[in-house]
DNA sequence: TGTATTTTTTTAGTCGACAGAAAACTTGCG
DNA sequence: CGCAAGTTTTCTGTCGACTAAAAAAATACA
């Protein structure tokens, strides 16, 4: 009888359409796992998720598949599933995949893009100025993430697309470890050389391109592989 | 016309482990799809695969969802899912990214090979070898995908193996579709020319791997869009 | 006290059932 | 006949319950 009650309350809380809860779920938690809310490594209960959403252990479930398909998540046969840690070891092969997509994305951009398409990356560069300017530095890394991911749609090739989407969510997450743990200040440069890019893409300037994107994940890297170095410094000072 | 839909081979699981009925079905029905024993665009019933299994529902929605993660299954919201069609209009995007992998993948595997990686790869090609000799096409499309699968995997790049299986899958599809339709014999060209590529990753020539992979890559794009050609001008004819 | 073995607890994998959305079919009206 | 409204059928999305695998706890034994 209880149990009734309760169970009525939570349905009336939430007025869900048929079909999109595991859909809602998956996008919540993937959501919560790039923001770094959900630690990577933390055990994930499948009875505790479903509590949370109020709805039964079954598109909870296909939520977690479609999440470690997406690598985001780990499951360890019959017994828990995890966040996926972040492989400090395979840092390296990002560098080369994010290199290399940045590139190829925005050569592409450059030869396949519309009208349109610059349109919405330059709406993204304001956001991006904005959010700089305001120095809110996670709303900053968002925004990064959906400048580039607005190149490589413009580029028109859906293979490199999903790998690069991929892989800027991964860097997300890194990203976030980094101004969690440190200060709050991007570098202003990045603007700049986003403007750069976007009119080399205007220009279809293909080589350009190249180059620009090049060094602008040259950047990046660079930029996580100080945060690598000051952490181990951090911790032999303790 | 083989028409098997209706006899598939039905499964004797009697003494099924717990926690494998999901990824036997993924296994299964990813293989179907690949080699087109099940047709591109044809609907999948999650009932009748149930009773073919001799399993509930729940195991066959898991391997459902894992095969639309890796896009060879659509799902249409409330409604029926269908084994994933070939697109067509897809086929450039396809070219420049199996020609990127395999330029990128031979590079990092000159690099980054160690000693056992090349003698899987050269089991491979003597598998490859037969294959040819033997005129059995469709093998030599199968050990064709694992060879280069093996090259990737020496080149010690987890997102860019996982980019190249992917491309070497639709690949797969595609070349059924050829090799279905037309001829069984394949150049023996490749041969020559993967004996080529494992020397020079043999050589850790960083260069000539890329020079190779590249008209290798080549050599596979001509082939098809020859197929693509071919088959308007059959259906011209008729 | 430390280790091997049994028992308990936890929790993932599976099942059968039902409800709701969309398609297929039927009916009513011009 | 042709089409709109209503009805039936089909099949997915969701649920609660059950089962079994693995971990944790308890016990036995040296």
């Amino acid at each position: 009888m209880v149990q009734v009650s309760q169970k009525q309350a939570k349905v009336t809380l939430s007025e869900r359409k048929r079909g999109s809860g595991a859909k809602f779920v998956y996008g919540t938690l993937r959501d919560e796992i790039l923001d770094l809310r959900l630690r990577p490594g933390s055990p994930i209960d499948e009875v505790q998720l479903a509590e949370r959403f109020g709805m039964s252990r079954t598109p909870i479930r296909e939520a977690l598949v479609r999440l470690a398909g997406d690598g985001l998540v780990e499951t360890l046969p019959n017994r828990s599933t995890m966040v996926a840690n972040i492989d400090a070891l395979g840092l390296p092969a990002f560098y080369d995949a994010i290199t290399l997509m940045y590139r190829v994305t925005t050569r592409l951009a450059a030869q396949h893009h519309q009208p349109d398409d610059l349109e919405r990356i330059r709406l993204l560069q304001d956001d991006y100025a904005n959010a700089a300017t305001s120095r809110k530095a996670l709303d900053m890394i968002s925004v990064n993430r959906d400048f580039h991911a607005a190149i490589a749609e413009a580029g028109r090739n859906p293979y490199f697309t999903t790998l690069t989407l991929r892989l800027l969510d991964e860097g997300r997450r890194i990203l976030r470890l980094y101004y969690q743990s440190f200060d709050d200040r991007l570098p202003q440069e990045y603007i700049e050389e986003h403007e750069a890019i976007i009119a080399a893409i205007a220009a279809r300037d293909v080589a350009l391109c190249d180059d620009l994107a090049r060094a602008h994940a040259d950047q990046i890297v660079h930029q996580i592989q100080q945060l690598f170095s000051r952490d181990q410094r951090q911790n032999i000072a303790l």
